[in-house]
DNA sequence: GCAAAAGTGTTTCGGGTACACCCATGT
DNA sequence: ACATGGGTGTACCCGAAACACTTTTGC
C-alpha cells in the first residue's frame, strides 16, 4: 500500500544510546550495518517511527527488535535532521539516551539483532551517520542529568552497594571521591535505604545493600529540597 | 505535484518559544489562530519542514514569516511527537527557545502575521495544541542554560548596565540578587568588557555600559574555566 | 539641594574538602 | 593470621552570603 501527500515529507526515526554499566565500564550497544551506506560500520539500534506510536513506544520497540533489550529507562536527548544525514533521503531522527539494569541487559540474537555487541565508550568503533555526534551528547546529557537528578540508580540493579554507585559516579563523571565524603552526601540526601541484606559471594567482607526509594525522593522534591551531587 | 511513499510518515514541524526581554518582563510572541482546531486560540509560530533545510533553517524562517522576527539566537528544546498532540493528523515536532534582543524584535503585521502578539509569560491566554507545556520545558531549559552559559545576553542589546543584567536573571531564575555580590560575580568571570560609554537619557546618575566578549569567554572556556552563575 | 539610582569592601558563616584508622569476613 | 575491602568522624579552608554608605547627575 502507498501512502500519498501535497508535500514531501521526510522519514522520522528514533535511535537509542542504550548504555549498562558492568565489570566498572560503561558499555554502548551497536549494531554492524550489513548494507550500504556505511556498511561494515556499526550504528545505534534504531528505526521508523510508526503512526500509532509515540516516539518513547518507537524507540523502546526498535530497541528490543533489534537487540532483544526490555525494561529499558529512556530520556530524550534531541532531534538530528540536518539535510544530508542519511545519504538514502532525508531523515529526521529523534534520539534516546536509554539506561538499563546490568541484569536486564542480555543481548538476543533475534533475527535483525545477528550482529548486536556491547563496546565500551572509550573503546567505539567506526560509526555510522552522525550517531558519532549523537553518543557524544547522549554521554554530555548523562553527565549533566546524573548530577541533578536519580537517574544513576537506572543503570544498578535493585539492590547495591554504595561501592558500586560511587564507582559509576566516578566512571561517569570522570572524576574520583573520597569514599567518606561520597557516602555521606548520598546518605545525606535521604533517598537511600538500607536494605538490610549484604552482598553474597563477597570475597571478603560483605558490604551492605541499598535501594533507591522513590517515595522518598519524590517528598524530598516536593519539600524543594534539591537533589545535588 | 503529489509524493508517495511505502509507509505512512507523520508530517514534521518545527516550532519556536520566541522570548524577548522588555520592560522588566519576559514576553513570548503566539499567534492567533483563525481556523479550527483551537479555533481562536493562540498558537506558537512554527510550522513545516522543508526537504532542503536544516531544523534551525526552518523555525528561523517560520518565524520570519509569522512574525517578521529575523536575528534570533535559537537553541533546540526537544521533539514532541505524541500520537494525537494534532487532531489534523499525525505531527511530530521539533520545538526550539528562541532569544533576541528586545531591539529587533518589532512585530511585521505580514499575511500570516496579523495575529501575532507579545505576551508576558506569566500572563499568557489559552494555547493550542501541546504549546502550554512546549512552553514550560523551553523556560526550564532557559533557567538551567542561563546558569551555566551566557545565553542571557542574547536577550539583551549589544551595550548594556549591568542593572538590566541583573534584573534580566531575576526575572528569569525568579529570585532577587545582592547588587554588590551579582556584580562581583559577573565581572570576576572576565567575559564582560566595560564599553567606556555611559546610558543616555537616564534620569538621575547614568550607568556604564558593558558588552558581553566572545572571544574572551572561548578562552575562558579552553581553560576550562566554568561559567556559573 | 534633593531625589534617584550608580558604584563600591569587608566580615561572617557554612558547606565542601581533605584526611587515617579500625572492623568484619573469607581464605 | 593475614589480606582485602567495608565502614566511620573531625578539622580546616575557601567561597558564598550578608550587609550600608558615598557618589553622581538630572530635575
Amino acid at each position: 500500500m502507498k501512502h500519498t501527500y501535497d508535500y514531501p515529507r521526510p522519514a522520522v526515526t528514533t535511535d537509542c544510546v542504550a548504555l549498562r554499566f558492568s565489570a566498572g565500564h560503561l558499555k554502548l550497544v551497536l549494531i554492524q550495518r550489513a548494507h550500504k551506506p556505511f556498511k561494515n560500520a556499526w550504528a545505534l539500534p534504531g528505526g521508523f517511527l510508526d503512526m500509532d506510536e509515540d516516539l518513547k513506544t518507537c524507540v523502546c520497540r526498535e530497541l528490543e527488535e533489534e537487540t532483544g533489550i526490555t525494561n529499558v529507562f529512556v530520556e530524550q536527548i534531541k532531534a538530528y535532521g540536518t539535510v544530508d544525514r542519511d545519504p538514502r533521503g532525508r531523515t529526521v531522527s529523534v534520539a534516546f539516551l536509554g539506561l538499563m539494569n546490568p541484569d536486564d541487559s542480555q543481548l538476543d540474537a533475534g533475527d535483525d539483532a545477528s550482529d548486536a555487541q556491547w563496546f565500551r565508550i572509550d573503546q567505539l568503533p567506526k560509526l555510522a551517520f552522525d550517531h558519532g555526534q549523537v553518543i557524544k551528547d547522549a554521554l554530555a546529557l548523562l553527565r549533566t542529568k546524573v548530577r541533578s537528578e536519580p537517574i544513576g540508580f537506572e543503570l544498578l540493579p535493585k539492590k547495591f552497594p554504595l561501592r558500586d554507585l560511587q564507582r559509576l559516579y566516578e566512571i561517569i563523571l570522570d572524576q574520583s571521591f573520597d569514599k567518606r565524603n561520597f557516602r555521606r552526601r548520598i546518605l545525606d540526601l535521604g533517598v537511600l535505604v538500607d536494605v538490610g541484606q549484604v552482598e553474597k559471594n563477597s570475597k571478603h567482607r560483605a558490604a551492605k545493600l541499598y535501594r533507591f526509594d522513590r517515595k522518598k525522593y519524590k517528598q524530598m522534591k516536593k519539600n524543594e529540597v534539591a537533589f545535588k551531587l
